[in-house]
Formats: C-alpha cells, structure tokens, sequence
DNA sequence: GTTCCGCATGAATCGATAG
DNA sequence: ACTATCGATTCATGCGGAA
C-alpha cells in the first residue's frame, strides 16, 4: 500500500479535533518558541506559552496511541537576563494533563549562533523532550544503534587533537562519541546526547532542525507504515523525512505559503517515488 | 599572602551559618542527588529535595557576593520510568527566593557508564544551573577560550600569505584592520554545552566529578585569590582544584571519613606548594 | 573532475535609541 | 518607566565560482 502523506491548512489547535483518537505512533514537532519568529507565527508571549499550548498537547495526547511518543523540541530564550521557565512549567502542566515525561535528550549543536556578550555565551543546545502516555510503548532501539566500521579503527591510531573532536562529529551523524569504548564491538547504542549541525542555507528554504533530528526519532520509535504527526509543521522537513523512510505522516501548518510550498515539494518526492517502482 | 583552604566537618545547613555574609565569590557544588547514595548521605527522597535543599540556598544567597556566581551540578534521576521533576521545582522555587537563574550549562559526559534498558537509552549529560544575586557578575570569559575550528585556521593560513604583505605596507591607512583582527585571534569563545569526560579514578567518593569541571567555572567566575564554596564538599576536588589555582576555598563535608581523607590530602599538597616556593 | 576559497546566513543576545 | 526596533557582535556550514 502506497504511503499517505497528509498535509493540512490551519491553526492545528482546530485541525487536530479532526483527526480520530489513538492513531499515531509518534508525534515529532518544533513549535514556535515564545516571543519568537513574530512575522510568520504572531509570538507567543513567554507568559502565555504554556496557557496556548496546553490545549493543543491535550488533543495531542488524544490523536497518540498508548504505545505511541511524543518528541517536542523546545529551548527557552532569554528574558531580562534571566533564562525562562516556561518550558519547565509546560512539563509540570503537562505532567497533570496526563502526560509521562519519560527523558530528556539533548540536541547539541555543532554550529550554534555566533555572537559575544558580556556575561554569556553562545547558547548552543536545545532540548529534546520524550512525552509518552503509558510506561510501556514501542521503541526500536536497534534501529539507531551506530556502526563501527573499520575506517574508524584505523583512524583511531593517529589521531591528533584536533582530528578527535572532529572525528566524534562524523560517526553515525553524531552518534556514539565513545569510540575507543567500543572498538571491539560492531555497534553502539547511542547515547541521550545527539551531536548534530543546523543546516542552515539550504537553497530554498531553511530548516528549523536537520533531518538526521527527525530521522533518528522516527526510526527509534516507529516502523515502516507507522503514522507520524508534526502539528507545527514549518517546512515540512519531518513530513518530507517520514515519507522518504515509508511512514505515513500528517502535516498541520498554519501559514498558507508554507502549506503550498510543502505541498509542491510533496508532489515531486512523489512522483519520484512513483517513478522509482516503475 | 598565603592560599586559605578551609575545610569544616558538619551538615553545610548548619556549618554555613558560621559564614559571613556577601564572603564568596563563586559556589560550586553538586549536592546528594536525590534518593541516591543512600548509604553515604541517607538518601533524600525526590518529594522531600526542594523542601530540603531551600533552607541550604537561602543560606547559599546569603554568603554569596552580589558580584559572585553560584553553580550547581545536578541530574535528576529516573522515577517509576519517568525523569523526577524536582529539579525543576527547585529551579521555581529558588527564583521566589531571589535567585536569578541565569544560564544552564550541559556537560556532555564523554565516557558516561554504559548500560541498557529496554526503553532508554545512556544518561550522558548533566545539568550546571548558573545562579546569580544580581544581573551584573564578575565573568572573565578570556580565561576559557578554546582553539578555533578548522575553517578559521584554513582561512588565517591563507591570509597570511595573501594579504599580510600587503597589510604592511599600509599601516596606517585601516584598510588592513579587519585582517589584523583576524590575525591575533587564535581562540574562540566556548559555548554553554561543555564536553569532558568523566574520571573513573578509584576515589572513595561515589560521584567525583572530573577535576575539569570545577577548574573551568573557577576560571570563569574567579580571579586569584578570590574564594570559592563548596557545601558538599564529597572528596574535596573543588577545593583542591581552587588551591591549585589560587583561590582561597572553603569545603564543609558532613562524613568524617571524607573530612580527615581530605584534610590529609590537602596537608601534603600544601606541603608541596610551600616547598616548592623555598 | 577535484580542491580550494569566498561569501551569505542562521530558533541569538545585548545595549542603545526611539516612541 | 516600559516596550519596540536596530546595529554590532561572531562562527560553523554549505554552496557556487575559480584555479
């Protein structure tokens, strides 16, 4: 059966009342942060943020399978000086609405934003936050484990400095940093600590995360047929992932340039795909 | 003037009482987590951490400099399948106390302990929560600059051969101040995520942060001679960090055992330095 | 065809200036 | 006093043009 990729117009605190319960594996999303991207999304006040989203994590948590995952990337800006709380109140609230908060990975970025301040440093990590709804829920650990081919055992021999922190970067997409660990096995499970670059000119659009974010996601916590969400859709890039690794998927975007840029973009992959079997 | 390194037996509530007040210039420390190490400190429970940490950061806000830092190193562990929360809570809780809650650093643990569970994966990060009293603080980011990366040392290579000859010559007329600039920068600042690998020295502590950690915010947050806190002391390696450093430091350590252990220990090392002055 | 170099560009943050 | 906008700061990355 050919893999549905289903993208929809609208404010996904409405769209989401349409989809029916317990029907998707993994909900991977980047919601606009507080206060930011003011022309496209109208920026949500620090203040407010949680009280915005709590109505669209509780639908969330309708539309997930009990066995199904919910992966929210967030980073809290600074405010006055001061790091916001807001993100550590939106777990606490949705702790009550129902939601397990399972872990915490860590997206750290390679290539974070320039800039110096006089009592700061340049802020380069995001979280990652596993919501799920039962204790027990599906997750393909194997899938993401990292290869250890030769080619990182002959490096390992003469590696200057400089060459290691590199080196850590190119295993796996940023994966299993311990080399010297694991030398005698052939894989590594990976660690909550993901090592990746923004990719940050793309030609025509610019991701809000690299694709390795939802790909490593959607291959730890789903299969081949499994349906996977992303509420704030953006540039489709979750959309665009799941569909090239045989997930059907759901796309909910607000702004109607993004929704048909997505779109034409889909019909392409499509097409390809089509073509491909052919 | 001699380096003062001042190490108390007692439960840091009580012992900081003895302090005085706006004394510190930087606390670092990484408190007992909870309902952990239940045989060397008893064990606090996760629903009890905040209501026992507060009285012990109030005392913390106190002793500390309006100018100076104060950095916790903390995780929360994994309750019935889900990560603790009091972490958070105390974050809230220490900011109605008047606590400024700055920044959150990460270390990322290179050679974290491996291990497999069926739905998670290894813990390799920590949280470094940076507190101040007042926006304004002392931070000396020179101190903790890194090599720059290999796109800066390529493109300093080639100025070098390109354009310095022809910055000579025109001394003077500022066309050649950028590429000067360029020049006499071979560092670059760091960012808030910290990669070090842990020690797994055989010390008779349970949780023994590396040596890297307390010497990096002791270079960031102090000059020579400034003081340094450590309430949980453990085995001392803050203190000895800060004596090798010179700064002046204080430890309190509720256990004899560790107490006398780093009493001696510090005993020889002063022993050194002052010999190694005759 | 390679390799190399130049350049634009980011979920950023601060401080100053303006309404 | 309090919010909105703007310029300056700065580095990893990928792309396109050049050698």
């Amino acid at each position: 059966m050919a893999i549905q990729t289903d993208i929809r117009l609208g404010d996904c605190k409405e769209v989401l009342k349409e989809l029916p319960e317990n029907s998707v594996d993994l909900i991977f999303t980047s919601p606009p942060y507080a206060d930011q991207r003011k022309k496209t999304y109208g920026g949500i006040h620090p203040d407010k943020y949680v009280e915005w989203f709590l109505p669209i994590s509780a639908e969330l948590l309708r539309v997930l399978k009990p066995s199904g995952t919910f992966v929210l990337n967030i980073k809290e800006k600074v405010v006055n000086g001061e790091r916001s709380t807001y993100v550590m109140e939106l777990i606490l609230e949705m702790r009550k609405q129902g939601w397990l908060w399972t872990e915490e990975f860590i997206w750290h970025k390679k290539n974070c934003y320039p800039g110096k301040w006089p009592n700061r440093f340049r802020d380069a990590w995001e979280r990652l936050l596993q919501f799920n709804k039962n204790k027990k829920f599906n997750m393909y650990q194997e899938a993401v484990m990292v290869p250890m081919g030769d080619w990182a055992k002959s490096r390992l021999k003469n590696l200057s400095e400089t060459d290691k922190s590199r080196d850590e970067s190119k295993v796996g997409s940023g994966f299993g940093k311990n080399i010297s660990n694991w030398l005698a096995r052939d894989k590594a499970y990976p660690t909550n600590v993901l090592h990746l670059a923004t990719e940050c000119s793309n030609k025509n659009h610019s991701a809000a995360f690299p694709e390795a974010l939802p790909k490593w996601f959607i291959k730890l916590f789903t299969r081949e047929g499994d349906v996977v969400l992303d509420p704030f859709m953006g540039s489709g890039t979750t959309n665009l992932v799941a569909l090239n690794m045989g997930r059907n998927s759901i796309g909910i975007e607000i702004l109607e340039e993004h929704y048909h840029m997505v779109k034409q973009q889909l019909n392409t992959r499509q097409l390809q795909l089509f073509e491909s079997k052919v």
